[in-house]
DNA sequence: ACCTGTGAACAGCTTCACAGCG
DNA sequence: CGCTGTGAAGCTGTTCACAGGT
């Protein structure tokens, strides 16, 4: 095993991959598979050959040329770059049914993430315990000293900046946004955002797209979707 | 007004930005704003001012040079655009938290979306009306009769191979998998996936490199961010 | 024979900079 | 003058095709 030499920089396209190829590295070995090619491993995660290898490649070599990649080391060398060897503890914002599913959902723990706070402004929510956490208040998490790396916002849209920026104060750089809108925040802070209203109309783009060429039966305009499969994220939650 | 020439294809990337714009234009409408600048636009939707007039250039001319665009005309040519002008039938698959979630947000109807089904197997859940819906079964649906152009699938990972085919038998060709993992579909259907895991994974990673870059007092490895904010999607949901 | 790792070609997207028009 | 619309330039990401190992 040479020394694992850090690259520059792993191209942001290939980090958006990553946790699909570690969700399919699990699977494997979870059924005691020890060894996959990129073939087999861009199959499970719907993405060409080509592409795994040269995505891979930007971690290193750790794959063996005529065999293929050893699962087990593979795993380990992926979480590392994720950054999931350790735990971010993380706080879920807004306790409509959105924030209760996501802090429901178990696939965090022992995964590289925590739950460490649950929070909501409603007086008649805080206090009460869910999922085994006390639910508390913005303040009430600032004064408390919890350290929190990544925030979860799932209250309403109206609500988000003004949460998103206390969060900031609480030096939090890490925002995962449910809630619509553009949050505005300062440099240094990441902020990503998942809508269920775009992910629709970009469905319904297509649906359109797929009538259209069919009502004026054009066959060229009908390659409506993406090369092998069309998928940017993955999806979780029971 | 000219005639609304069609051009070939609108990249995809802009499509994915769309939503973003006519998001921003309703919110501009409800306040009585009639026109807005691409600086603006830009603005609220987080990108660069040439980005949108690139983007919306795809579309048509519809905007007044040394003016800037018609906030009524423009949301209405956005909203043809990605096929908002009708309703489509969504049903989503698994009544679970997330399933729930959903079926209350109540930002589809009206805005291109109405949720025609709720679905579960648990013959403790079908029957029971969530939302003023009764909830069904897939078989139920399926000879019902009831069209569905897009579904959604909310259950738990194992199920979402067979349900996502299932909903392909029924005729849908438009998928958003909120389910972790790859479904493997017959070429013609689009598929959309959401993870909360991947995303949190992404987080972490940037987490990691801030970090990295601090206790190495490396400041060109701190530009971790995108440039002026770093969204692929929006939020929703309260 | 097989599969990785990678330079090179290619495709798509973003940004620039300015011409064109109100 | 202000702002749109757009060719051109530059950049990022993907695919190809094959050299390099085992």
């Amino acid at each position: 095993m040479t020394a694992p030499v850090r690259r520059a920089g792993v191209p942001e396209a290939t980090v958006g991959r990553l946790p699909l190829y570690l969700r399919a590295l699990t699977a494997l070995l979870d059924q005691g598979i020890t060894s996959i090619s990129s073939e087999e491993l861009a199959t499970l995660a719907g993405v060409r050959s080509a592409q795994v290898r040269k995505d891979l490649s930007h971690l290193g070599s750790y794959g063996v040329r005529g065999v293929g990649y050893d699962s087990e080391q593979l795993s380990a060398q992926i979480s590392q770059e994720l950054g999931l060897t350790q735990e971010w503890p993380v706080a879920i914002v807004g306790m409509g049914n959105l924030g209760r599913a996501l802090a429901a959902y178990g696939g965090f723990t022992g995964r590289g993430f925590r739950i460490v706070a649950l929070v909501d402004d409603d007086p008649e929510v805080v206090g009460t315990v869910v999922e085994g956490l006390t639910v508390t208040t913005l303040t009430a998490l600032g004064t408390s000293g919890t350290a929190v790396a990544i925030g979860v916002i799932t209250t309403p849209a109206p609500a988000a900046q003004t949460v998103a920026e206390q969060l900031v104060l609480l030096g939090v750089r890490s925002i995962l946004n449910f809630a619509p809108g553009h949050l505005v925040l300062p440099d240094g802070v990441d902020v990503r955002g998942v809508d269920l209203a775009t992910e629709l109309q970009i469905l319904a783009f297509h649906e359109q797209r797929r009538l259209l060429a069919i009502s004026t039966h054009d066959p060229l305009v009908a390659d409506v979707d993406a090369g092998p499969d069309c998928d940017l994220g993955r999806g979780a939650l029971g």
